[in-house]
DNA sequence: AATGATTGTTAATCTAGTTTAACATCATTT
DNA sequence: AAATGATGTTAAACTAGATTAACAATCATT
C-alpha cells in the first residue's frame, strides 16, 4: 500500500499504534492527480491539506498584471496546499498544480479535527510539521534579502538537486524571483567561470 | 498581574480552566528587557519562545558583508524568538534585539514539554501559533516578489501603523529589504503626488 | 548653549536585473 | 517529414534601486 510513505513520514515525530494507523487512514483520501491539474485554485477556499506520496507540484501566485511568481515546488514526502486559505477557510490566494502526475493522501478539516480528537498525539505531529514550515519558509526570506540571483540560484541547486533537474528552467527563475532570460545569462556565466 | 494579556490570548483559541491556568503560569518566568539588550543572539542556542507583553523587538539577520537585515518586528500579544533554533536546538541565524524597554513571557523548550504532557490543549494552541506564523512568512513572501518598493512600503504602513510610527525610518527601509535613501526617496514622491 | 551622536534628505553616478525582440532547440502531433 | 508549441538563448536598450558623499535636522548629554 501507498500509506506506508505517510506513516514512515508520521513515525519520525511520533508513535502511533495499529490501531490508530487504522483510524487516521479510515479518514482520509487517496487521490490521484494527472499533470497539470490543479490541486488548489486561486479564489477558491481550499478544502485540504495534501501529502506527496509521488510526483511534483508548484504553488504560485498570479499577480495583477498576469505574472506568475512560484512560491514553493513540492515533491514526494512533502506538504502542499495553501495553509492560510485551508486554515482560516477563506480564499486561496495560491495556485497548486501538478507538474508531473501526483499522487496524494488528503486531510480535509473535519477530518482531521477528528483525527486531533480521537488521536491527540496528532496535535503535536501537526505543530512539528507546522514549525519546519515556519523555518523553511524564514530562510527564504532572509537568502532573498541578502543574497544576489546568482547566490540564490546556487543555494537553491545545492538545496534541492532533484527539483533542478525536474522542473523547466523558467520556472526556477520565477521560485528565485528573476526572469527566465536573467537566469540564463547567470548559468552561461557560471559555466564560463570553469 | 500581566498575565492578563497571555491569557487572554490563549483563550481566543482554547479554553483553560483555573487549574491549568496556574499549571501554566508555575512553569514560565516573567522578564523585563531594557531597550537594546539582546533576547536571541545570532549564534547561540535560542533557549525562548517568549510572548511580548509590552515593547517593541527586531529580529534581524546580519550577513557576511555586515549588513543587517530586518526579518521582523513585533510588539504586544505577538511571538518572538528564532523559532527555527529554538525547536531544533542548533545555533541562531537571527538576533532578536529590543527597540523599547520590553516584558516578555518566557517559555522553555523543558517548560513547554512539560506542559504539553500536563496540559495537551496547549499542542493545539501552539499549532494555531505556529500555522499563523506560516501565513505571515508566505505573505510576506509574495509581497516582496511580486511589488515594487513603493507598493511594499504602502502595504507596511496599513498592516502595521502602530510599528511605522514607533521605529526609525533606517530600519523600516531594512525591513522592506531597500536603502535608507532609497526609503527617503518614495516617501517624498508619495508626498508630492498627494 | 554647545557638542556630538543618531537619524533623515538630496543628488549624481552606477549596476543588477528587466524588457523586448529575434532566433534556436527540442518534443509532440499530424 | 513538416508543423506546431513549448522551452531556452543572446544581445541591446532601459529602469528600479544601490552606492557614495555631502549636508540637515533632531536628539541627548554635559
Amino acid at each position: 500500500m501507498n500509506h506506508k510513505t505517510l506513516l514512515d513520514y508520521i513515525n519520525k515525530h511520533i508513535n502511533l499504534t495499529v490501531e490508530e494507523e487504522a483510524i487516521l487512514f479510515s479518514k482520509v483520501v487517496h487521490r490521484n492527480y494527472l499533470k497539470d491539474q490543479y490541486i488548489v485554485q486561486q479564489g477558491d477556499t481550499c478544502k485540504h491539506t495534501n501529502f506527496i506520496i509521488s510526483g511534483c507540484t508548484k504553488t504560485f501566485y498570479m499577480d495583477e498584471k498576469g505574472q506568475e511568481h512560484i512560491v514553493m515546488f513540492s515533491i514526494e514526502d512533502w506538504w502542499t496546499s495553501d495553509l492560510g486559505s485551508f486554515i482560516t477557510q477563506t480564499p486561496a490566494d495560491f495556485n497548486v498544480q501538478c507538474l508531473e502526475n501526483t499522487q496524494l493522501i488528503q486531510f480535509t478539516t473535519e477530518s482531521l479535527e477528528a483525527l486531533y480528537i480521537e488521536i491527540p498525539k496528532l496535535e503535536r505531529f501537526f505543530r512539528k510539521v507546522a514549525e519546519r514550515a515556519i523555518v523553511a519558509s524564514q530562510k527564504r526570506i532572509i537568502q532573498n534579502f541578502s543574497l544576489s540571483a546568482i547566490e540564490r540560484y546556487q543555494i537553491f541547486k545545492k538545496t534541492y538537486p532533484e527539483i533542478d533537474q525536474r522542473v523547466p528552467q523558467y520556472m526556477i527563475a520565477s521560485y528565485l524571483g528573476i526572469t527566465k532570460e536573467f537566469l540564463s545569462k547567470i548559468k552561461s556565466e557560471l559555466i564560463q567561470k570553469q
